[in-house]
DNA sequence: GGCTCGCTTGGGAGCGCTCTCAGCGCACCC
DNA sequence: GGGTGCGCTGAGAGCGCTCCCAAGCGAGCC
């Protein structure tokens, strides 16, 4: 095995050498020959595989203050939620987005709320193109921190300061809410209950007062605070069956905690959707595990909402809405296609613009 | 709300020039103050912060070839796999350990087959000091790709010639599949099953070996290949009660399995762990879902394979061997503390060395 | 006192690339 | 035939940084 590490990795020079033109041409047809007589290009091409002749990325952002790059960074102290099948399907869409513009992905983890300093001081030393901030909570302090790099949140911000007029991409969380608890009420269901993800993250609260937008004077004790998880889940469903004996009809945040609530169910011995009619959100259950029984649940495309990118340097993203998927309690995936978006498209520019 | 990004920021030269000192001191001191006077170092410093100055990396890489990022690749074509806790807990650890080495992750997911000349190329382009590829499946092409850059493997490579001599970390598959059986043949359990997992990837060879190790007469209906999804595991757990109702003990290659195995053997009516003993792999459960009843697992302690880095330039990895949790069937964590190691260490050079 | 040596400091080259600008050749037109 | 303009190509100046090397400057020693 030859040990191309310590070969000197042939530079744009070296090219244009071997193709007998200068520097500038090689660089042209590299970047695309725009400009280059086709001869010249032709020769350059060859040369660049003969010497197996690739970039030097640092030379060229040093010139061009370009990275191809964009940070992604998940805000999200507990190890558990990083590893919801939600950010991993994101993540991947992401990663799909990019790689079609020639981009990298650079990862920022946070480790506690110590942790943003470095992460902000990464994103305003200029080595990526943009940043990507997801599962901020409501008291995050992070937007205040980052300077310099245009910023997309995924996910609505809370409203603090520093996040206001911030630029976010987030589905509609609270009409899919209400299209979830209209479904149950269009089953006849009365005494809906809800189990919400944690209030301190915007979706969990957008989606509760979807909730409260159909239920406007529904029975307090139907709604019990959650976090997302299938544990979480099981609690909950426990404390509302001991509250609400009578309930009939569960809206949960996620489906993970739809999960957890019909383990529970099945284990107090109610039957789904016959008892007690269960809608989920996030039409995850396809990647968590198999749903028993098989649940409704508010179609939300994660992988596709990082959308196409006109512009290398201006990222755009769509505002999707969930479709809500469906009548009949026993299928997973909605039969109206694809998530349908707004069509309004907004610029991945800095917040305050 | 300043606009800081058309704002130039702020070079060595400015620093230089503001605290009265030369380009060249002003690095020494950006880059740790060695051999420069007290308080030359404390005018640069203070110049550092009053200018708000940050290292341009695309500079500095130019001109050291480091370029303080480690490429993290999840050769995975399935979303689902993805989505597994299992590579969130690695990619968590892996963050933690690049960070504390100011190191940034750049993720590289590939889609598909075609993906992987990208990744090769990418990975030769020396954009990043080392590469971690993990997930391999036995005839995957990627090690054959993969030239120029100080490459690991998380989790055997299979031995095709490309791979041969690679360097990778991995727990004891086999050793640690053993001690799982050896613990249900302690029990007092004679007809041992086995869900193993996807059978093109090494860790599932390894632990059916170790299973093998163990039972070598064993019936050949009690093993059924799987997936490592909790699908999976109720689908093989069915598949092995139809086959052989009268097993008593189950070896599942990982948690999520073992998972659906127990949701499979509740609902034909066995006890755990009285009729039916399971033990899983990976300690994974308090991740992913409350198993019901808890499990015997063998642990292996994921977010702490990425050991520490003696040297910067030649991140070192070790060996972890899972230690076996334990005796009663009702705990998730084995009391014996934490994975220990073999103490054999490995340099991230490039396979042939 | 002069010399050597070691520690600091500054000057300057150059990493590999892009991009501006000038130059050159070739129609095309008057 | 000379001028004009356009299209292509090459020369060269940096981008911001690190690092080599030489110069400066005391302290210590003969």
């Amino acid at each position: 095995m030859t040990d191309q590490s310590t070969a000197p990795r042939p530079t744009l020079e070296a090219v244009a050498a071997r193709a007998g033109v200068s520097r500038a041409t090689a660089s042209r047809v590299v970047n695309g020959g725009e400009g280059v007589r086709e001869p010249l290009v032709e020769r350059v091409r060859r040369a660049v595989d003969e010497l197996g002749y690739v970039p030097n990325q640092a030379a060229r952002s040093l010139v061009t203050r370009r990275h191809d790059a964009v940070a992604v960074v998940i805000a999200e102290p507990e190890t558990r939620v990083f590893a919801d099948p939600f950010f991993a399907l994101q993540l991947r869409g992401i990663s799909k987005e990019l790689t079609a513009h020639d981009s990298q992905l650079v990862l920022l983890l946070t480790e506690g709320r110590d942790d943003h300093a470095r992460v902000a001081r990464y994103l305003a030393g200029g080595h990526v193109d943009g940043a990507l901030v997801f599962s901020l909570h409501l008291d995050d302090p992070l937007p205040g921190l980052i300077h310099g790099v245009p910023t997309v949140y995924g996910g609505r911000p809370g409203w603090s300061d520093a996040s206001r007029g911030a630029v976010y991409v987030d589905c509609d969380n609270r009409g899919g809410a209400r299209e979830a608890v209209r479904h149950l009420v269009g089953l006849g269901r009365r005494r809906i209950a809800h189990i919400s993800g944690a209030l301190d993250q915007t979706s969990a609260v957008d989606r509760l007062d979807g909730y409260r937008d159909v239920m406007a004077d529904a029975d307090p004790r139907l709604i019990v605070e959650s976090d997302f998880t299938p544990g979480g889940g099981e609690r909950a469903m426990r404390e509302l069956l001991d509250r609400c004996p009578d309930l009939d009809g569960v809206f949960a945040a996620n489906d993970l905690t739809a999960a957890g609530a019909l383990r529970v169910l099945r284990e107090r011995g109610r039957r789904v959707p016959e008892d007690v009619a269960v809608v989920g959100f996030d039409d995850m259950l396809p990647f968590t595990e198999q749903a028993d029984p098989p649940l409704t649940t508010v179609r939300q495309d994660i992988e596709e909402i990082p959308a196409t990118t006109p512009s290398r340097r201006q990222p755009r993203f769509r505002r999707h809405r969930p479709s809500l998927g469906l009548a009949c309690s026993r299928r997973h995936r909605p039969p109206r296609g694809p998530a349908r978006s707004y069509g309004r498209r907004f610029p991945a520019t800095q917040a305050g613009a």
